[in-house]
RNA sequence: GCUCGGAUGGUGGAACUGGUAGACACGCAGGACUUAAAAUCCUGUUCCCGUUAAAGGAGUGCGGGUUCGAUUCCCGCUCCGAGUACCA
């Protein structure tokens, strides 16, 4: 019989599904391992060869835990709310919910032929109510939090609220609003349930806040920080604005200094957890108040460098600062206003690609130097930001060249501070020298200065060691339909949490999907859409990161109704020991992930720390496109002939993008090139060695390029062992690469001439019950080996060669032994699970059960290296191949390879200086 | 600009803690089997010189260093990719 991989593999996927073979077990004394998948948004183009490359990976492992004896957890699910849907329910008025499963039916589809071994049964839809009720429980748990610094965790709204009523807010240390009342308890009690509601709103986890937001006016919605990119929307890529409205926020800065302390514990890629400190962005200074006469409190600034205050010739705000408008005098009032205004109308995106010009405006107000008493200048410019730190820096332009910029430009003084400092042609931050011209720190070093300043500043009550973080709370409401509506009512304006027994707040209808007449979101659409028929429901809906933030812990228990996992199923799966996917999720989905474990933890909803213990990324694999050349006329016009890559110097072309479908190791087939597009039918072609060689490009996969390539496809053609094996070879799991099929035909032999072992010259099945020779053994002891290393470092491309190795040597050994044949079906099983599958139930085992049979174990001894030549350098050139007995001890090997007659022709008389050993060998000899 | 990653044959890539660079696969060339094709198998394939064979030399982006020995470690540079962007 011959390898015939469309019916078997068929064959196993319905055997497996109809078994469960994959469920986990629930009463177990096996080790649990929790491994989990990027659950992907079903888009409506379906899978490409790019997408199942972090499954295939994940599936590897899974398999082979299993065969090591694990109990595992690999569940698969959708993350089904988003735009795209949305708006193509906007463009033909499809419900998104239809369009969405029509979508995933085709994403199971396509997952379930290349053979992974999920657990179906715990499949997860973001978008399903019975989903996303607890997803709305998990909000009004944040609503109903606040973060309280001296236990530093979230606690319950009620332990505010009895500190407020105990002693008012004076002992209460918590992340709130800036704008945060003080009181006694007293008057905490004679406030009004309006009035304590709009202050307890300043400390929840989950808040509503008239605040700056990302606007895209295109999409509709404000944006996360982390959906802008480069000042446009991350979808579609359309402007943003800013603009100051009310929104609900998560306070994700409460956890800023856990979610950075906690990567330290985490087993990441170093470029992720880097990103993720970066977003965070923690810098340590100090906070000092420059008193301003005419003013209250005087100009709060931000400095990581105290130790350059006596270098600060001016102050700068930013335009927006709230203290412009007081300071300014009225001689520059009109320079300031037109300067506002200026800088107003600039975009976020010329903000951005305008960062050469320099400009600002004098207020003509003055601060007192907190240290020296004299006078600084203060200014505004659009170069220092209103959402960092205090939205006013000092300026010391010796130190800093924005700062230096822009003193040149506007003639202010520049101060030198250090005597290691040249500032001739631009500021030099060094904090190397002594410094000069600074008062008490004369003569000091930077390590002396910092702390002497702090003191001197802290006693005069202007300043105190600061740390300020760059990341902001996140924006968590969307002016969109297709979301989860957030469970919250309108009563006096201020937001009320609807019963947890009313849970899942159910999407109301709508008739378009588009916002409202007066510009509310299409929520605003839904008619008699109202708590208990009185109050406004909250009409924005929650952004996509909200269902994906917690659903690992669905996977544990995904249909239990009275929580949104059961304790014992939290408890018993804990973390998720193995998550691959995408670094484009960096900053989103794992930051925001990472900041929901954690309050659900403070909470005491289970006792991770972290989510994700360990993260791999899979690279993302790009297109590969074709091209022709088409010949060009006198006149510039494209003709009908196509003239072949080698050759297309010689004449006028253009490249047109041609399907690579169509293309075989970047030859052309002429033929379907005719029935390609219809005026491509009388096509003629001028050849190279009697074949059109297409041209080449790596290009992101998209239909427009024609260079998708379809796993179906490529499963149907050869398989989806072949498929998972070669998506494996093509190189290392986290590196980026273009997908390329040319080297398929290699893996796809590979596995015929496994199926060949088993099988005799006639095609029948046939394996012998002989005794195996060491050979045999040494070469299925070498495979196990290595398979167990490369899959415990995620090396899968070199494990694919390895089999290739192993595979030829049992071909060359004629070798048809099933002690041999038995085990390494084993240990390819993970790799190529339904080819195993068939030749295990062909050796007379029960079918399926290869998924609980043991991972065999190597056996040392024929691992020894046998070999009797080995190689010895001398002065590190190789020189030459000695002969060698195995059994010799160093003392032995020293005296036979210096007896050598080739080595002592080569030293010819000169004395050795030394000789290398490595492992009892010697490697190289000394002169 | 800053941060991080990368550069190895015609191609994808291997070399794990410094120890015979180029495993494995594709492609290419030649051969066997076949009426022929497909499939399968064998041989060769880093470059230069040379060739019946051998022998020799160079070689992991470039320049230097450490070392008996460097694709691997260190310093400087070039190019490519990713992230980030006036963060005080």
């Amino acid at each position: 019989m011959e390898y015939n991989h469309q019916s078997l593999e068929k064959k196993w996927q319905h055997f497996w599904s109809d078994k469960g073979t994959f469920k986990p077990s629930e009463t177990t004394e096996k080790p649990k391992y929790y491994v989990l998948d990027m659950f992907p948004y079903p888009s409506g183009a379906g899978l490409h060869v790019g997408h199942p490359l972090g499954y295939i990976a994940s599936d590897i492992f899974s398999r082979y835990k299993r065969l090591k004896g694990f109990n595992v957890l690999h569940p698969m699910g959708y993350d089904s709310f988003g735009l795209p849907a949305e708006q193509y329910a906007i463009q033909t008025g499809q419900h998104p919910a239809i369009t969405t499963e029509t979508n995933i039916n085709r994403y199971r589809e396509q997952l379930d032929n290349i053979g992974f071994s999920y657990d179906w049964s715990r499949e997860v839809r973001t978008s399903n109510p019975d989903y996303y009720k607890w997803t709305q429980w998990i909000f009004m748990q944040l609503f109903n939090a606040w973060y309280n610094k001296d236990t530093d965790k979230a606690e319950s709204i009620d332990t505010l609220i009895n500190a407020f009523k105990v002693s008012g807010s004076v002992y209460v240390n918590a992340v709130s609003d800036e704008d945060v009342q003080q009181f006694t308890a007293e008057e905490w009690s004679a406030f009004s349930e309006e009035e304590q509601q709009r202050e307890l709103l300043k400390y929840r986890l989950a808040y509503l806040r008239e605040s700056t937001v990302n606007w895209c006016a295109a999409l509709g919605t404000v944006l996360a920080n982390d959906e802008v990119i480069n000042g446009v929307s991350e979808r579609g890529g359309h402007p943003v604005e800013q603009k100051k409205m009310m929104q609900w926020s998560m306070r994700i800065t409460a956890y800023a200094d856990r979610l950075l302390r906690g990567l330290e514990t985490i087993d990441w890629p170093e470029p992720l957890v880097e990103m993720q400190r970066n977003w965070i962005g923690k810098s340590v200074g100090a906070s000092v108040k420059f008193p301003v006469p005419e003013q209250v409190g005087g100009i709060e600034v931000f400095t990581t460098r105290v130790d350059t205050i006596f270098g600060v010739s001016f102050i700068v705000l930013a335009p927006e600062h709230e203290l412009v408008d007081a300071l300014t005098t009225d001689e520059q009032r009109f320079e300031i206003e037109s300067y506002k205004e200026k800088t107003a109308k600039k975009s976020e995106l010329d903000r951005m690609a305008d960062t050469k010009t320099v400009s600002g405006a004098f207020t003509g107000a003055y601060a007192k130097h907190p240290l020296t008493g004299t006078d600084v200048p203060i200014w505004i410019a659009d170069y220092v930001l209103a959402g960092y730190g205090t939205g006013a820096v000092m300026a010391v332009p010796s130190g800093d060249q924005r700062d230096y910029v822009f003193a040149k430009h506007f003639n202010l003084p520049i101060v030198p501070i250090s005597d290691s400092q040249n500032i001739e042609e631009e500021a030099d931050p060094n904090k190397d020298g002594r410094y000069i011209n600074s008062d008490f720190i004369n003569g000091m070093t930077y390590a002396e200065a910092v702390p002497a300043l702090i003191e001197r500043l802290e006693e005069l009550g202007l300043g105190k060691a600061k740390v300020n973080f760059r990341m902001r709370d996140a924006i968590f409401g969307r002016q969109r339909y297709w979301g989860e509506p957030v469970p919250v009512y309108f009563k006096n304006g201020l937001p009320y949490l609807i019963k947890e027994e009313e849970l899942p707040l159910l999407l109301p209808e709508v008739d378009k999907y588009l916002p409202t007449e007066t510009g509310e979101p299409p929520l605003g659409r839904a008619e008699d859409w109202k708590y208990q028929n009185q109050y406004d429901y909250e009409l924005s809906t929650m952004p996509g990161w909200a269902g994906s933030s917690w659903y690992w812990f669905r996977y544990m228990d995904p249909t239990n109704e009275k929580d949104f996992a059961s304790k014992e199923a939290v408890d018993y799966w804990k973390a998720v020991d193995l998550y691959i996917g995408g670094s484009e999720h960096a900053t989103g989905h794992l930051l925001y992930s990472r900041f929901w474990n954690k309050a659900l933890k403070d909470l005491g909803y289970h006792n991770e720390e972290e989510p994700f213990k360990k993260l791999i990324n899979q690279g993302m694999i790009q297109g590969r496109s074709n091209f022709v050349y088409r010949l060009l006329n006198e006149e510039g016009k494209g003709t009908n002939t196509f003239v072949s890559h080698g050759l297309r110097d010689r004449y006028r072309t253009l490249p047109l993008h041609v399907d690579v479908n169509i293309v075989h190791n970047d030859i052309l087939n002429t033929e379907k090139f005719k029935s390609f597009r219809p005026d491509f039918a009388n096509a003629e072609f001028i050849l190279e060695d009697g074949k059109y060689i297409c041209g080449t490009e790596v290009e992101k996969m998209s239909k427009s390029k024609f260079n998708v390539v379809n796993p179906d496809d490529i499963i149907e053609t050869y398989g989806a062992d072949t498929l998972r094996l070669y998506e494996m070879f093509l190189g290392p799991l986290e590196q980026a690469k273009p997908w390329n099929t040319n080297g398929i035909e290699g893996v796809y032999k590979f596995l015929r001439k496994v199926w060949r072992l088993f099988h005799d010259a006639e095609g029948n099945f046939a394996v012998s019950d002989e005794e195996p020779v060491k050979a045999e053994y040494k070469a299925l002891h070498k495979i196990i080996k290595k398979v167990e290393e490369d899959i415990e470092r995620f090396s899968f491309n070199t494990s694919v060669s390895a089999f290739m190795i192993c595979v030829n040597e049992l071909t060359d050994l004629k070798c048809n032994k099933r002690k041999i044949l038995q085990d390494l079906i084993i240990v390819l099983q993970p790799y190529a699970p339904h080819i195993t599958e068939e030749l295990w139930a062909l050796l007379g085992n029960e079918a399926g059960t290869i998924s609980y049979a043991e991972y065999p174990v190597f056996n040392p001894e024929y691992l020894v290296e046998s070999e009797f030549a080995y190689p010895v350098s001398v002065n590190g050139k190789m020189k030459m191949n000695l002969p060698l007995a195995l059994d010799l001890d160093q003392k032995a090997v020293e005296e036979t390879v210096l007896a050598n007659k080739d080595v002592q022709r080569y030293l010819d008389g000169k004395p050795v200086k030394k000789l290398i050993f490595v492992k009892g060998k010697i490697i190289n000899i000394v002169i």
